[in-house]
DNA sequence: TGCCAGGCCCTCTTTAGGGCCTT
């Protein structure tokens, strides 16, 4: 783990598709660092994937082919990105989703990053049991958390994914004896099937 | 031309299938 351990970096893609692998680029990245329980630093741009996105993508995320021709291409937005997140631990509703774009963009310009990923779903799933699914904006309105703002848009996405975080993260709070919720905790805790999650808890 | 993601998790499971999530 990295040095600054109550520092945490929440991040959401826009993308053209779902598979990096089968040449999907991300299109918009958004943002924000948290610390001691509250948002200390945002960060967000589009980016030119450098073709036409689908009229899917622009009607899901209403992200336009015009609006990305003025971006900057996505090298140059992910070398900043690459600085702004520099070895925070990392955390994204979908992980895997997130993941495996931020490592395609980043290994196109070979840059990298030391934090460890968590994935505030694989954490809800175990938590919020009465949840009717766990999906952001659902999880959102299930939680009651103040949101005003387009959904499928970086940043905003990444601003949610944060505060269900904190939310989540005082929940958690409440069951164990400890002031704060320790990093190693959630990843056990990420890997604990659900029904063994009210022991690992009590444990700590 | 025709293909088209993949990790997690449950179950009528493990020699597998399918729903959930992300764009």
């Amino acid at each position: 783990m990295h040095e600054n351990a109550n520092s945490l970096v929440i991040l959401d893609f826009e993308t053209t598709g779902l598979s990096p692998t089968n040449g999907d680029r991300a299109i918009e990245i958004g943002a924000v660092r948290i610390e001691n329980g509250e948002i200390t630093d945002k960060f967000q741009s589009l980016m030119n994937p450098g073709f036409r996105i689908s009229s899917f993508i622009e009607q899901y995320t209403g992200i336009s082919n015009q609006m990305l021709t003025k971006a900057a291409a996505c090298d140059e937005v992910m070398d900043k990105f690459a600085d702004f997140i520099g070895d925070d631990n990392l955390l994204a509703h979908n992980a895997s989703f997130d993941k495996k774009f931020l490592d395609s963009e980043l290994d196109n310009i070979a840059r990298n990053y030391r934090g460890e990923f968590i994935c505030s779903l694989l954490v809800s799933r175990r938590i919020n049991l009465d949840a009717p699914n766990h999906k952001l904006g659902t999880l959102i309105r299930y939680k009651d958390i103040a949101s005003d703002g387009a959904f499928h848009r970086a940043l905003f996405d990444a601003e949610m994914t944060a505060k269900l975080w904190l939310n989540m993260l005082g929940d958690i709070e409440e069951k164990i004896n400890h002031e704060f919720v320790p990093f190693e905790l959630i990843k056990t805790l990420s890997k604990t099937p659900k029904n063994g999650v009210s022991k690992l808890l009590a444990a700590w």
